[in-house]
DNA sequence: TCGGTGGCCCTTA
DNA sequence: ATAAGGGCCACCG
């Protein structure tokens, strides 16, 4: 987060009393210093939103204001928070849909690790999921996994940056900020079918791949999906998939392709 | 098959 | 600055 915004912010919110509050909010606002709040619906009910010229900042579900402020204080910063306003356009089609990728999100308070965390967790597809070492891998740190679940516990914007569709790699949900029992409904919504996935696991496949076309997947893929039963052969990790010559899916990278 | 366990690595106090 | 701990994971018995 920007030191010398929050100076800035801190210093002009010292003009109370020389200015009207509504200026003081104008000129905060222009700057992109000052987050407004409403409450929307989402699939998962009632939600607070902040947001400013940048996008998105914090989304949590509707509870209080001062419980949302002190809530958005303590991960966002200390940026003035202000009620009323209009959410980006579009927010709401997208939150119902699940098509999120778009809409546009101020995550400045972040460190850059957090942010490649959940920059490549926006590339999860609707009805699909991906394990948390899949990120790990994907941001260049294999072995970070634990710390990339972390950061997706410091998602300031779930549902918007689809953290719920980041699982174990046994086919567990694996914990959320709204707990596990709602992201496994989430996901469930979406079209997830995480028992299928669970009972792979428990065979000891990890991908799916197919005859014809010589490509291997994440059993979520969408293309996975589609393989017909005869060509459909299972797989339990990369180095199999090497074997027998399939290459990674370009569209859900279940492997780092060597180009 | 499942629970325990050490390794990993980023963040925070 | 340093140590503890967390939305994990692979391995072991």
């Amino acid at each position: 987060m920007s030191h010398e915004e929050d100076k800035l912010a801190e210093r002009l919110t010292g003009l109370r009393g020389r200015l009207s509050e509504n200026q003081r909010v104008e000129i905060l606002s222009a700057l992109g210093l000052v987050d407004h709040y409403v409450t929307i619906q989402t699939p998962i009910g009632a939600a607070t939103v902040a947001f400013n010229d940048r996008g998105i900042s914090f989304l949590r579900r509707a509870t209080s204001p001062e419980r949302f402020a002190a809530d958005y204080a303590r991960q966002v910063g200390r940026r003035p928070l202000t009620p009323g306003g209009r959410p980006p356009a579009g927010v709401l089609t997208a939150l119902r849909t699940g098509r999120t990728g778009n809409i546009r999100v101020d995550l400045r308070s972040l460190t850059p690790f957090q942010r490649d965390v959940l920059t490549v967790t926006r590339e999860v597809p609707v009805g699909e999921v991906r394990p948390y070492s899949w990120i790990a891998a994907r941001i260049g740190r294999p072995r970070a996994v634990r710390a990339v679940g972390t950061a997706l516990g410091h998602n300031p914007v779930p549902l918007v940056i689809p953290c719920h569709r980041v699982i174990r790699s046994d086919g567990q949900p694996g914990d959320y900020i709204f707990g596990p029992d709602t992201k496994q409904t989430i996901l469930h919504a979406e079209g997830v079918d995480l028992d299928h996935l669970a009972e792979l696991h428990r065979r000891g496949f990890s991908f799916v791949a197919s005859e014809s076309t010589g490509v291997f997947c994440h059993p979520s893929c969408h293309n996975a999906r589609r393989i017909s039963d005869q060509h459909r052969v299972l797989l339990t990790d990369a180095a199999q998939a090497a074997e027998r010559h399939f290459r990674p899916c370009r569209v859900c990278r279940p492997a780092p392709v060597a180009d």
